[in-house]
Parts: C-alpha cells; sequence; structure tokens
DNA sequence: TAAGTGTATTATAACACATAGTACACTATA
DNA sequence: TATAGTGTACTATGTGTTATAATACACTTA
C-alpha cells in the first residue's frame, strides 16, 4: 500500500505524500476514508511519528486530507485545485536531461501518456 | 544566458546544471565550444566559485561537457546516455499531484508537447 | 476511565548547500 | 621566464533540512 524506500534520497515524508495521492488517484481511498494514524503508520513504516505527521500537515494544506483532532486523518472531498504551469517548470529540467540523453520528443511522449494512464488506476478499465 | 534566482529551493548548482543542459539543446553552444570559466561565471552570477564547480564536475560526470587542466571547459560531442525509465520516475509524483489538482490527462500531454518542441530552440523551426 | 487521536515542543544527530580563503598544477601568452 | 588564467583540492564556517527521540497536552470514542 504505502510503499517507502528508507535508502532513496527523496525525504521520507516526501515520499509519504506521493503514496497517499497515488493511492487516491488508483482508488484504493474514497472521500471521507480515514487514514493510518500518525502513530499506526509510522510504526508500519518502520518511521519516526514526527516524519509522518509532517506529511500529513502538508497533504492537508494541500486539501488532500482533512484532519479532526481526536479522532483522525480523512480523505478530503475537494483538493485544492494546482497551478499547471508551475508544476510543469519542475518537469522542464527532466525533459532537458531525458533530451541531452538521446530521447526522442515521441518516445518521451509516449511514455508520459501510459505514466498517465498508469495513475488512473483500475476504475478508469471497467 | 544563464538563468539563476538565488531565491528559489532549487540549489543553486543545479539551477546551473540545467542552464547549461537548455542552453545547449536551444542551440546557443556547439560541440566544442568553450564554457565561462569557473571563476568568470561565479562572478558573473554573483555566487561562489565552488558553487559553479560543483555544477561543472557533475556535467562532466553526466558527459555534457569535457574539461582539460589548465585550459578551460567545453562542450562534449556525445554526452552520456540516459536511463528513460528512471527519469521518468521523476516525473510521475508531478503528475499524480496535476491529477489531484484537476488537471486532464489531455490538457497535461498538450503541455508536455509545448514543453518539448520550446526545448527544441529555434534551429528546429528552420 | 482508558485508549487512541492530532498536535506541539525541545533536543540531538547527520547531511546538504553555500560561502570564504588558500593552495597547487597546469596551460597559454607576453 | 614571468604572468595570468585555467581546473582542482582542501579546510573551515554557517545555515537549513531531514529524521529521530522523548514528552506532553487536548480532544474523542468506547
Amino acid at each position: 500500500m504505502f510503499n517507502i524506500d528508507l535508502k532513496s534520497s527523496l525525504p521520507i515524508y516526501e515520499q509519504v505524500i506521493n503514496s497517499v495521492k497515488e493511492s487516491l488517484l488508483k482508488g484504493y481511498f474514497k472521500s471521507g476514508d480515514a487514514l493510518p494514524s500518525v502513530r499506526k503508520l509510522s510504526t508500519m513504516l518502520g518511521v519516526n511519528p514526527n516524519t509522518v505527521a509532517k506529511a500529513y500537515t502538508e497533504l492537508e494544506r494541500q486539501g488532500v486530507i482533512v484532519t479532526v483532532k481526536g479522532r483522525g486523518t480523512f480523505i478530503s472531498d475537494k483538493p485544492n485545485s494546482v497551478d499547471i504551469s508551475s508544476e510543469l517548470e519542475k518537469i522542464r529540467p527532466i525533459l532537458a536531461g531525458l533530451k541531452l540523453g538521446g530521447a526522442e520528443n515521441g518516445d518521451i511522449l509516449t511514455n508520459v501518456k501510459r505514466l498517465l494512464e498508469e495513475l488512473d488506476g483500475e476504475e478508469s478499465k471497467l
């Protein structure tokens, strides 16, 4: 479910954020569903509770989840909309690296399309 | 030419790396051309020479540039090929964020295509 | 009452980033 | 031969991020 690589250079809390988002897209969670508690998820992952709490805080800031003191953390029904162009600026240097490394525009586009469909999960295949 | 934002959260040396790569793709440099020296570029950008040296070291590791002791740094004629799938893994979380933020697959693909063409620079429009 | 929630705080350690200053070996040129 | 310019290496310092550890508090549910 939540796949974390402790040896990755990507910070653990960011991996948690990404993992939650992908789980949502793939339909593993629905609006209103409860996420694992901070302490439970931290023991599941073998990670400090503060690290999970940091991920949840950021996810709430983005409107992906909603926290209720004393009760738990739940999936939001309407995540904040994001600025497409600013997010695309993060992709730009990766694309530049791919092109310098010999990748063709067509191949890159095909793979991005495959990635997008993969993120749509199983429900989209019905 | 080399556009650097000292206030960005992206490390300066990474911005230099990206800047050099994009300049190459856009045709501002050809194989064999000399890059600004470490000390010269550092004063141009208002940055420590060690920071520029770090960027150049990484660019050489990727085969983008070649350094000759005592002479300078030059554009390589054959950058190392990159692993497409591993690079795409960096794009995955960004795409997930876009989709959660309400972006449609079609819009995302259109923008990625536009980015790719933008990186091809002016020579491709002849 | 007891257990489980999110949250906050302080402290510590490790690492990345950037700067500063210095030094060395090399190359090109006056 | 000097001089200036090149990449490179090193130590030191400061700052910020990441992650852990250990508590503590207020809240909710059973």
